[in-house]
DNA sequence: ATTGTTTACTTAATCGCTTAAGAAATTTTA
DNA sequence: TAAAATTTCTTAAGCGATTAAGTAAACAAT
């Protein structure tokens, strides 16, 4: 195992100094043409690659983003990560990532950890329990310390920063009159995510689209749990109980139970009970009958916080004014609800 | 946005040199009580952090683990990947993530943008183009440069490192003794990555088995596809032409589509077809029926893999030997093959 | 012949940090 | 009280790179 070559070594072998070393390799016009193929031309047969870390503290940036993503094995979080990782590749950019696994400590560990010359700039979604204790201040430290932070779909309205975000209130709402539409009488809505600030949204959303149509809330057809098992609780006889023709689920959890307990209970999908579901697109189309979903365009998602955050990080200029996008969902009519033209 | 304190701000703003407040911050005892106390009020007040880059250049090493991934969209990838950041964080570890997608050309890149200084070792697994074109000196190189590579599930034998695979063939020939004890006597192999290692790996554990039990090999009940598109094509009248009574599926998408299939074709499922496949358990078990499968343990391989790279990073000696340690698959029984006890 | 300009280098400073070695000031010891 | 030892700090070197500034030597211009 011979040890990295370095500009040191190669100068020393050469019999030049460092300086001349680096100059040629950049290509200056300073050094003569024989010495910048001498030089080239040894440094490739020892394979010299320049050491990034003393670039690094020499220019002090480190071309890379720390991206912090409450739960990889959540499909949507994985898309989104697919779509910063493609821009920031394409930008010469890396992507150090931390799995904060829901937890306001590990979120914190891994601000401290990254933002001490590791990385330039941060994209996130807020852990779990940050959005149920509302703690956000480990936030606007990191910021006011210059570090630039994009936020995405779990977002924090108290802090100042990027924020990409998904219409959860009008695609909900959307979803909702779709069902209505088409013409279900008894809807239900039915979360394992209350706990988030996605999760109330996409409800708000639900129950303004019932307001719309003078539909008043059925609050029996109503499950809001914060988590699956306690969901899952609830959902016991929910059907055979209730008896819903529609189904507006929050989650992936949901959507899925739902349509399992449809099947089971007997109920013909489309016909006797619709379902609209968030959930992961190729699941979905896989299962049988399809289901139709929410899509959340989750690399669109990603690849804007990419471009937001680069951006700032390669403007000089100080950032004042932060800007929220909204990325439109649209919602792909499947198997298990009715077409409408 | 103030700018990050360094050591060379806090010396002179309490006039004291550099290295007195490095060795105050770092407890040293050649320095007294009331200057320690002193810089370290005013350390914790400036909210000093040391800039690691200066550290990684002092030391040499940056803590950090580059893992290379083909696709993190698929759930398997992304299983092992969130084992390598648990054990990474666990021991004060940094990643940082490229994803291949597939291509050799990315490869090459991300071990070529990482393998300067920016980490210590690469935990991967090998790109599909890569197995394809039996590209594999990129790896050699990088380890002939003192760089330490872990690879997993998708290795190349001629690399010399550490290795952590899944028992691809001994868990086919398993799931498929398991078809034939139940019953089956017209056993489909199903596959739409016949391009990978594993699954050449697990179709030669079919063949195992079926030669095992003395049935011979009805070849119209093989489709070996290099990609879903191609698999596609083919699995069109399958059902109703060649009327299995088993499914062993090699992947995902085989797995599903052959479930969705023997739905629409009428089949009753266990009964009629039993099937068995390499599938995310979470979404196996969301099936209606459940999907029995062989479980991968994605989490358990992405935690050794993270064990043996660090342990070979925090070691002195220079690595002479190899371990490539298979980690072993279980069945999962679910309701899409009949109970055996 | 003197001065000025290029050319082709080398020296030295810098990024942020650690740490061995040096040096004053104070305390201990003989 | 003088020498030795200790305490407490500073100086300087080094990690790997870039780059401004300095310096010879060669050449050109007046």
């Amino acid at each position: 195992m011979k040890s990295k070559a370095t500009l040191k070594q190669i100068a020393k072998e050469l019999g030049v100094s460092v300086s001349t070393v680096s100059k040629a390799l950049n290509g200056s016009p300073e050094i003569s043409e024989p010495t910048k193929q001498r030089v080239q031309e040894y440094a490739k047969l020892k394979n010299y690659k320049p050491n990034v870390i003393g670039l690094n503290l020499k220019n002090r940036s480190t071309k890379t983003i720390g991206v912090l993503i409450p739960n990889i094995l959540n499909s949507f979080f994985a898309k989104v990560f697919s779509g910063i990782e493609k821009v920031a590749d394409e930008k010469g950019y890396k992507v150090i990532t931390c799995i904060t696994n829901e937890s306001l400590e590990k979120e914190i560990n891994a601000l401290e950890m990254l933002s001490n010359g590791t990385i330039d700039g941060f994209i996130l979604s807020i852990s779990e329990e940050s959005q149920k204790l509302q703690k956000f201040n480990h936030f606007t430290t990191i910021i006011n310390e210059g570090t630039p932070i994009v936020m995405f779909d779990r977002i924090a309205d108290e802090v100042n920063c990027d924020k990409v975000i998904v219409d959860d209130y009008e695609s909900a709402m959307n979803a909702t009159e779709h069902l209505i539409k088409s013409g279900c009488k008894k809807i239900a809505l039915l979360s394992a995510i209350d706990n988030l600030s996605v999760g109330k949204l996409r409800a708000k959303g639900f129950y303004k689209a019932l307001e719309n149509n003078g539909i008043k809330v059925d609050e029996k057809l109503v499950i809001l749990e914060n988590n699956n098992e306690d969901f899952n609780k609830n959902i016991g006889g929910f059907f055979i109980k209730n008896k819903p023709d529609g189904v507006f689920a929050l989650d992936e959890h949901a959507s899925v139970t739902a349509m399992k307990l449809g099947i089971q209970n007997g109920y013909k999908i489309p016909q006797d009970l619709s379902i609209i579901g968030f959930a992961d697109g190729v699941w979905s189309r896989r299962m049988t009958p399809s289901l139709s979903t929410v899509s959340q365009h989750g690399p669109e998602i990603g690849e804007l916080a990419a471009q937001l955050l680069i951006e700032k990080l390669e403007s000089k200029e100080e950032a004042v004014t932060f800007t929220t996008t909204t990325i439109n969902t649209e919602l792909r009519q499947r198997d298990s609800t009715k077409k409408l033209i």
